[in-house]
DNA sequence: CATTAATTTGCTTACAGCAACCATCTACCT
DNA sequence: AGGTAGATGGTTGCTGTAAGCAAATTAATG
């Protein structure tokens, strides 16, 4: 539990940090903006994935990853292989493309960090690691976040 | 100077921090969403301020914020007064309303924060505040970030 | 057959950037 | 002083990305 006035700033924080995603955003090749790369990025972490799986783990709903979807198989990057157990559901893969745009990506993130976190340790951004993870940790799932009134 | 896939990490955590942004915008009221609300937070941090001068603060462009002005200006929370120096601009300030809606939006995010990290000390919720603070300082202007090729 | 689940598509909204534009300010030149 | 060129502050039109909700489709399930 902490002070009031300690939230409001975070708050403060994490809102500006919405301009460093924005500006991480710019660095992406212009067929590949975040979303579409969000996306590749999980299935080269995970493998095989269905779409709803996808769409949790990105924490959006199951339209807007259906359309990353699309865009990413459209350019080849990914393929729909049809789901021996389940004919409604279609398995997500990289497709060796993917594999390699995921590699171009991976390569700018790095380096793009790498220039500006010059005068961080390991440790240091580990922590930062850790602490967002907490951070997330804590929330749960946002899209289930209370709204307006108090649950009285 | 920290090892490559811990920037990978980092960028992964960064970018699923965009899904917690969208669940705090949640809880803003619906007539002032996110854009509007921090208009109002930098006008109650800096009091007077001139709209580019805003877009500054916010890290966005000059007419991004004008449209944000303009809303928060139409329902009184905001008015546009006369600068006495330069007639092109005009200096910002609340309004009483605005004070008040500030205050009920302070009031939101308190309480929605409040809820979830209440197993957060003081000292980690300020750590983490001043992890972020630091990493926006490392990127600087994020709007002047390399874009694609090296500067060789 | 009725229900539920997985995905897609249509519609809407918020946010952001760029470019074009208008008004005004500033500096410089005659 | 007067006038013109360029810079600056702001607004508006257009475009694109992202996201959510609701309805429709197809298939699994009881």
């Amino acid at each position: 539990m902490a002070a009031p006035s300690l939230y409001a700033e975070l708050a403060r924080q994490l809102s500006s940090i919405g301009a460093l995603r924005r500006g991480l955003a710019r660095s992406l090749p212009v067929e590949c903006p975040s979303g579409p790369s969000a996306v590749l990025a999980l299935l080269g972490r995970h493998g095989e994935l269905r779409l709803s799986r996808l769409a949790e783990l990105l924490a959006v709903d199951t339209s807007v990853s259906s359309r990353h979807v699309t865009h990413v198989v459209e350019r080849g990057w990914v393929e729909r292989a049809p789901d021996p157990h389940d004919r409604r559901s279609r398995i997500l893969r990289l497709t060796p493309a993917g594999r390699g745009m995921l590699t171009e990506l991976h390569g700018r993130t790095t380096e793009l960090f790498a220039r500006n976190l010059h005068d961080w340790t390991d440790d240091e951004v580990g922590e930062l690691i850790t602490m967002l993870a907490r951070l997330r940790d804590s929330f749960g799932d946002c899209r289930t976040l209370p709204l307006d009134g108090p649950e009285s």
